[in-house]
Parts: C-alpha cells; sequence; structure tokens
DNA sequence: CTGTAATGTTACCCATGGGTAACAAAAAGT
DNA sequence: ACTTTTTGTTACCCATGGGTAACATTACAG
C-alpha cells in the first residue's frame, strides 16, 4: 500500500498532505499527465480514472480544471500545436533562402516529434474531439501544411530548390517527420538530435538545386526547438464565462 | 422502409430475399465493410451494429464468421500485411540494384496506401489487437521494415545508393509512404499512380549515387500492386476446433 | 472566528456497445 | 418427409467509463 513509487512526472499533489500551489501549475501538471498517458494507452483506452490516480487525485476533481475528456484531449493537442507555430514564427522572422528555412523547419519539427506534446499532434485523432475544436485543429494542420509548401514555393522561385511538385514534396517531407511520433522512444538508439540532423540532411539533400553541404548551417540554432517562454498562456482564471479556448 | 441505396460494397445479403452464396465471400464482404467503417469512423466509434446494418443484417449474425470485433480488425490488418508481403515476394523474385528494388517497393507500397486494406495497415492501432495478434502484426512490421533497410544496404554495397544510416533512411521513407495512408482521398486532386511516380522520384533522389533518370524504369511493374489470384486464403470451413487463426 | 469560494471526496447515474441465449427459418443430408 | 446444420433474428445481459450530485475540507477575506 505504502510501496507506490512518487508518480513519474513531479505531482503537485503530494500524497496527503500540503495542497498548494497555483491553479495553472496544475493545470498544466493534469495536461502533462494526460498526453503521455492518452500516447501509452491511447485516448480511449485510457480512462480519466487513469489520469486522476497517477496525479494522487480522484476522478471528479479533474472537472475543476477541465469540462471533460475531449476538452483535456484537445488541450493537449493545442500544447502541441502552439509549439509548433512559435517555431514556425521564429524561422519567419529569420531570413534565408527557402531551402535554408525549410531545413530550420525540418530540424526543429523533428525534435518536436520526440516530445510527448509534439507526438500528441500526429497521433491523437481529430475525430474524437468536439466539432468545434476540430475546425481549429484542421486549420491548424492546415497551417502548418501550408508553411511547408510555402517554403518549397519561395525556395523554388529564389532558385534554392529544384522544381517539383510543392504539395507532393511537402506531403513527403511531413510524413516522414510526423512518423517521428510515431515511432521514437526516448530509450531508443537514436537523440532526438541525431534524428533531427540526419533528416534534415536526408529530406533535403534531394530536394536542392545543386549540390550543397549536407548538415544544416548552424546559425543560431538553438538547441532546444524554442525559447522556455515562447508558449505561456493566458494565465487568468477560467470559471467565469467564456468557454472561448 | 424499402428506400436505402443498395450499400455502396455490394452486399451479398439483399434486403430480404435470395440468402446463397458462398461462406467466404460473406465473410469478404463483413471484412471490406468493416474496414472501410473503421477507416471513416475510427475502430472505437465504429460499432458492430454498423457493420452489421451495412450489410443488410443484424450483429449477431455477424459472430457466424468472426469471434468477435478485435478478430474483425486483425483480419482486416491482415489483409493489407498480405498486400505488403506478396509485393516484397515479387520484388524479391526479380532482379536489379539495391536501388531498383527500393525503387520497385516506394512505388508498389505507395499505390498500397491508397487502399483500404493498405491503410489499414497504417491507421489501425495495434494495441486494439489480442495480445497473441499484436505479436504477428509485429512481426510483419518488423519484417517490412528490414526489406527496405535490406535494400538500402545492398544499395549501398552495390554502389547504387551512396553511404547513409539505412535505419534512419528506411525510417524517413516508410513515414513518407505510411502518410499517405492518412491523407488520401478517393476524391482527391493526384491519382494513386501520380502520388506513386513522385513519391518514388522523391525518395529516391536524394539517395542515388549518381545522377539517374528520375522516373522508375517501368521494367515490368504490372499497374495493379498483385496479381489477383496471390492472396486467398485457405477456404475450408471453420466452426470445427483450431483457433489457429 | 466566520462566511464564502475553491478544491477535494464518496457515492451514484446511465448511455453505450460488445457479447450471449434462445429461438426461427432456410439448406443440406439421409 | 424428417432430422440436422447453417445462418439468421429478437431479446437480453452487463462491464465500462464519462459525467453529476451532494457533501467535506481547506484557504482566505473581513
Amino acid at each position: 500500500m505504502d510501496s507506490g513509487s512518487p508518480a513519474l512526472p513531479s505531482s503537485p499533489w503530494l500524497p496527503f498532505e500540503s495542497r498548494r500551489r497555483a491553479r495553472d501549475e496544475k493545470r498544466e501538471a493534469v495536461l502533462r499527465t494526460a498526453v503521455q498517458l492518452f500516447l501509452e494507452q491511447g485516448y480511449h483506452r485510457a480512462t480519466l480514472n487513469d489520469v486522476a490516480e497517477r496525479l494522487n487525485i480522484t476522478k471528479p476533481a479533474l472537472y475543476n480544471y477541465f469540462r471533460g475528456k475531449h476538452e483535456i484531449l484537445f488541450e493537449c493537442w493545442s500544447m502541441g500545436a502552439e509549439l509548433v507555430d512559435s517555431v514556425i514564427t521564429e524561422i519567419n522572422a529569420g531570413g534565408g533562402s527557402g531551402l535554408t528555412k525549410l531545413r530550420k523547419l525540418v530540424h526543429a519539427y523533428a525534435e518536436l516529434m520526440a516530445t510527448d506534446f509534439g507526438a500528441s499532434l500526429v497521433r491523437f485523432d481529430l475525430r474524437d474531439l468536439a466539432e468545434k475544436d476540430a475546425g481549429i485543429a484542421r486549420a491548424a494542420k492546415k497551417r502548418i501544411d501550408a508553411t511547408f509548401r510555402k517554403y518549397i514555393s519561395s525556395g523554388i522561385v529564389d532558385g534554392s530548390i529544384k522544381p517539383c511538385d510543392p504539395k507532393l514534396a511537402a506531403f513527403a517531407i511531413a510524413g516522414a517527420l510526423n512518423w517521428i511520433g510515431h515511432w521514437y522512444r526516448r530509450d531508443g538508439a537514436s537523440s532526438p538530435t541525431e534524428i533531427a540532423d540526419e533528416f534534415t540532411a536526408r529530406l533535403t539533400e534531394g530536394l536542392a538545386a545543386a549540390a550543397v553541404p549536407n548538415r544544416i548551417p548552424r546559425e543560431k540554432t538553438p538547441s532546444a526547438p524554442l525559447s522556455r517562454e515562447t508558449r505561456r498562456k493566458a494565465p487568468g482564471k477560467k470559471r467565469t464565462g467564456g468557454a472561448s479556448r
């Protein structure tokens, strides 16, 4: 009975004692635990009781923070989407040819797929979302896809990428990247960085107009996909009024 | 009551009349309908009642042909696996460099992903299978992955493919291909053949050791991925004894 | 202290859907 | 014809798990 280990993703609810700390930290703790469980067991097999149990609370307590299971799923998915969005924003801010931007995107996206929230982006089934949320998700996916195509197209224009069908090329690249979310294991042979490096080379060398140095030119690529502070949410309460998100 | 359209994948059970025909045809009809429903709604949302309804029968009738829902899922998955296996067998029988074989595989696999049973291969969650079946499925996946790696490795040896990490290269290629199963729509802009041609070029030109003609050399590539007769099952009764499969 | 809001808990409800039992009606033997 | 097997049907069972109600507890304002 007393044996249970202290729950892997450190839980703000210590078994039976001090229960303080801010609301948002708890919300996030729920999401971290949920995304992990959804990934390892699948959304339908993972129950809210499971999620609650890992957090040392009971199912109804979850309803203090979320409307229901689908909302948890959606917010997990959103976390991943925000990560991608900030990656894109960062790349758009910088300069470079179409090929350069594409390589940055491939590299950062590959690393993202090795994270829980990143993987949730491609392993969760949009059909499990409420119709409204599914719409948002579809739109986000479309934006991401459009970005791949845009980089490729502009690369063709500026001469850094050889002519090809941007749509299918984008599908091929995104597919290879998304698949990482399905096979990557933390205890596997390759580290996220190694994978990202190799994929960046492999997926773009066929597109490069001329023979170019293989490795991604590390102009300023940070080791982490993005700076920590970029993705914070509005921390305001909730509970009162709008379901806006 | 009489209005219902005749159900898209022609059903051997006509609404309320002649019920003849062989057992196996019915089994296959169940699988065709099931795979379609599982793909369009997802395994957990698609109910056996749904499946039965589309076939003009009722749920318990399905149990004349299958042990339960997971068996149906597994057999759908198996259909896809058999298709891939026969593709591989065919390629292995033929000759050619590592690169040539890889291209054939990419081409055939791409076309397969545009079929229901092919897509089921990558869109069904192995965790929904019984542990025994899941083992079989994992083994099959491993064989397929091994084949990709083998072609790449042998291509490196025979000089047709430039040196690279066969494992990651195989993941990248398989990922791009598998993703087709997620985005391909019959009513989309690109036909399966177009997709297969483009992917064959796109995914292998970066690997080719020298500049080579882009398009796949159509030595003998049949338009259909494989000959119809290759994949028939043991048609014997069942019911008595062995659960062997 | 004391009232109120925030957060938990225990004890339920109940829709869903896989699976089964018991029976009906064709097909197939004999 | 008659039994027997195959293949359906109708009518159930019941485990699961999301969601809710009612109550307990703690934090904090005043």
